[in-house]
DNA sequence: GAGCTTAATTTTGTATACATCTTGCTGTAA
DNA sequence: TTACAGCAAGATGTATACAAAATTAAGCTC
């Protein structure tokens, strides 16, 4: 529900209501609360039960900052590892992208960008740094809104996508690394560009 | 009790045993329970209840990879940051720390080295990076008995230690973040040394 | 005596009841 | 009319009771 929305950052979750709506009683639901609470995507006051958590522009800006550091050693991990199969799926993958893009399909585009994403880090072989990567998206899953980039800052990405698969190709771990935290600190760029556009609407 | 030892990885945690210790009843204590679960702390079976996280030799040598890239992060923004007076208290837990080394104070050498790689990760200023540092350091927290590592390790440490300060000092992150993934692979490393040597003294 | 089946006990999962705290409303007084 | 006090309603925190599942033990058969 937070996921999708239904509850907006900083709504107090009302335990009663929460449970008649997923028929259950209080107690798994307050278990399943507290979990949220770990995970980040609720905080708990006491006393004054649980709401939704308020991510706050500072916290999405430095989130693509870590998230940039583990992309960096997925590469670095993946880049010596792949197989040949693999390198061609992630191929697919990226002419798939560029194909979605070219028909305008924001969604279709995103998909595929987060399937090479997913990719990379699958073929790094570290649970860790997958689990590490899956808290942070969690909690700033409000984010998916962040999709509309600019024009020219499509062209930043995908070339950085070709760069990738270059370096990917020559099995260089080092480069596809830097790639990646270069490739999300960009991304972080765009963000805050959007985010401060966002601010100037506001105000 | 985890971290303390009283409770062995794979060991199950009885509710109702842990309730009488706590004198608290079930309730808060299955709270208590799911909110370490979340943490990775201990693992949760349908209908068999939770038992302590076993940690195993290779979620070990990945968490190190990980901690390295948070730690490279860390200082890429730490040494742009860096004021005179921070500079100068990391310095003085440098030499504390070699005061202790020297002292053969082995306890003491890993507080003041960990108050090292805590100041920067304070410096760094990002809420989120440290929380990451945080999660993984409690997983792995039964690792505290890898505290014994070789003398020629030692001066390993040390020099990567004092190559640390010269960036921080130059202000120069990139510089700062090589030596904290480098010194993390070789932290990495020496770990993977100690576990084989202990299956090996096991076998 | 060993292995399987079944029953009993323990243990986990869920629901409900009670206690405590917060909060919003109402009434009175200035 | 506004501000404060007291009360009531609701929500959270905790304890206990009940149901379902799993483990253990006993009994039976081979």
């Amino acid at each position: 529900m937070i996921e999708r929305g239904e509850l907006t950052p900083g709504s107090k979750l009302n335990e009663k209501a929460l449970c008649e709506s997923f028929a259950v009683s209080r107690t798994p639901m307050r278990e399943g609360i507290r979990a949220l609470a770990a995970e980040g995507l609720v905080v708990l006051t006491p006393n004054r039960g649980a709401s939704v958590a308020q991510v706050s522009e500072a916290q999405i800006l430095e989130s693509f900052l870590v998230i940039g550091a583990l992309e960096g050693l997925a590469g670095e991990l993946a880049a010596p590892r792949i197989t040949e199969a693999q390198l061609e799926e992630i191929r697919t993958h990226h002419a798939a992208m560029l194909e979605r893009r070219a028909a305008d399909d924001l969604d279709g585009y995103y998909l595929y960008n987060r399937r090479i994403h997913d990719a990379i880090f699958d073929i790094a072989d570290n649970a860790l740094l997958k689990d590490m990567r899956r808290i942070i998206f969690t909690r700033i899953i409000n984010l998916r809104f962040i999709a509309r980039i600019a024009q020219d800052e499509w062209e930043t990405a995908i070339s950085q996508h070709e760069e990738m698969l270059v370096a990917l190709a020559n099995r260089d771990g080092p480069t596809l690394g830097a790639i990646l935290r270069r490739h999300l600190q960009s991304k972080q760029l765009q963000v805050a560009h959007w985010l401060s556009r966002q601010s100037e609407t506001e105000a």
